[in-house]
DNA sequence: CATGAATGAGATTTCATTCAT
DNA sequence: AATGAATGAAATCTCATTCAT
């Protein structure tokens, strides 16, 4: 039977998590010591490490919540009812994403997952799947597409899905890199670059 | 060992970032040790010192380096001469991209290069400048579609330019996490989303 | 072992300064590495982290204190009541920087501080500080031996002091260089020399 | 027989001991390192080792030669005849040794030598012997004076002069340290305070 | 449940010295 | 005689993690 509530229990993760983000956030996750963490959530050594084993647990749990808002979005775009046009899609997902990535947006943590990723097995797991999902969701996407006539029926959805789901991280480096993107110039590129594949119906 | 040829001294630099290059593709570069790079080296930490006054140094002497030849690559591609189309373009150079994803492929410090520029002025400084001129390639290459009259008078280079730039890092993303891209599939898959934003010329 | 009384840490500090002094008389400061003062310690190297920042703080903490106690008896010396004579001021200074020059004394700091002093900026600001003390305690003293009239009222108390203030690193160097000054002897040299100085009133 | 003159030997040799003199001087010995020597002295460090075979021995070659002038100077006015009253004697010293501790002068290296002769035998060797001799100058300038009726025939010369030794480092140490010593001050310290102890012979 | 002092391996960098040319 | 590239031990300091209280 435990002596503290779930609720507390919940509530500190939350704290240390939410220290953690705004540190990897902030200075990078290489750059944020264990002693960061602890400072930032105002808690002791002993403490966080009862809620997770090791510096790299929280690395795991932060990242592994990097895109899910996005993705939740991207879902629901791609989902509508009435099916919407590839223009609107893009637009709409990429200015989300752009607002994602601000001064202390969680997408700022984006290349440092893509990263880690690449030489950690369980920040792998996490990443591999993120990114299939949202993949898997462009394809999805370009099948209703399809159905709705709007491509034609020998389109290969897995291929020009997997070219779709570029977009995003596109416009995530030049922004969180060259810090010159703004959400005009993103609509008035999709749409001018997009017009040509997906042609108004015809009168 | 003294009065050493210019040569000589060259072949050391690049002997060590070599041994640099490997490791950090291998391992990551914040996992690399110098210890690491002296043995892969093959060199004493002394004589690393004597040409790189830091290990950051080392590192942004490889990042530097790391999407030249593409950008060589994609500068031949969209100033040949008579233009190429889009789908045959974005191929070709996702291909290579592909290709230099590989095992011990350059391609694979991309997105370490993205990570550490969001926290290292240093390195900020290469890899935004690549991004940049990248960019600026894909620009004009729809500079020229729209003087060849391929796309709308109207259209924003600018814009369309920068939702271009995304389809080699979605790409590169899907090949060095999923390690799930092969050549024909980006093949497929550029023509057939593309097809519709270069129709062929009317009769 | 958490939440610990202040007097341990006050406890800690002192064990860590104690190993470095010990260190620092017998071996040199610039020739005691942080391991011996580890070893000296018996406490690991974070330990000895916590309590100072860097290998400096610890020579300067350990130099802050060189000559606080001589100065300290000085001060009761010259503000001693009735005014002593110089010869018998001198002596017992003299005699209590021989006695603080032995074997593990922590007078044998004081050239090292001298020569730091001359390049290193926070621990100029301590030994400056404690030689203009010294100073102006000598300078109180020429001050009073003109007041009682032992001294000419036209004499520059200034710079007699700083004359005065000689004698006791003339004495030191000779102890701790050459070894070979005894207390008899520095009482039997600054009588002779002095009595001149201070002429026994007269009948 | 050697291939390349004596002169030009001696002149590599002081062309070395120059370059590491400034160094010393301008940084610290400890703050000086090999590399810094070659730099200054414009030659490789194979050349430098032909002339000196470690740093310790080109640092007890500067220190050896830190006094000698003023030692000189000292032998000088000691001996002088007529002989020279105490306070005629101590300024022009002191003023002497005030100049040599300016910017650059070498007397700057008088603290890194006393420090550093307590824990070097071989440095030992040459301080302890520099200032025996000048204390031994001190002692038979007091001899002097003695014979000459200046002082009390029962007068300790040995004692006497060792404290008299004191004056010239307790000014140095004000130069160096504090920086507010002037020569005009010196002179009318001396005067003030030696007046007492030489007083001018009686008619 | 929480504390925080302590650990100690390991990281980067420096530097006196050597020796093949 | 001179060069200077190379060596490699050693120095300072950091940091994820543990555990007695």
């Amino acid at each position: 039977m435990p002596r503290v509530s779930e609720e507390h229990l919940e509530r500190r993760r939350r704290q240390i998590l939410d220290a953690a983000r705004a540190r990897f956030i902030r200075q990078g996750v290489h750059a944020t010591s264990m002693q960061d963490i602890f400072a930032e959530a105002g808690l002791s050594a002993g403490a966080v490490y009862r809620y997770f084993k090791s510096k790299n647990e929280i690395i795991e749990a932060i990242l592994s919540t990097v895109v899910g808002d996005l993705h939740t979005y991207l879902t629901e775009l791609v989902d509508a009812d009435p099916l919407l046009p590839p223009d609107e899609l893009i637009e709409r997902i990429t200015v989300r994403a752009m607002a994602m990535s601000g001064e202390d947006g969680i997408l700022r943590l984006a290349p440092q997952g893509w990263a880690l990723a690449m030489y950690d097995a369980e920040i792998h797991g996490y990443v591999a799947a993120t990114i299939r999902t949202l993949r898997d969701t462009w394809i999805r996407y370009v099948h209703r597409l399809v159905d709705a006539g709007r491509l034609p029926a020998d389109t290969d959805p897995e291929a020009a899905g997997r070219t779709l789901f570029g977009v995003v991280p596109g416009f995530m480096l030049q922004r969180l890199i060259l810090d010159d993107v703004d959400p005009g110039q993103v609509r008035r590129g999709t749409q001018a670059l997009l017009a040509g594949l997906y042609p108004p119906p015809k009168p």
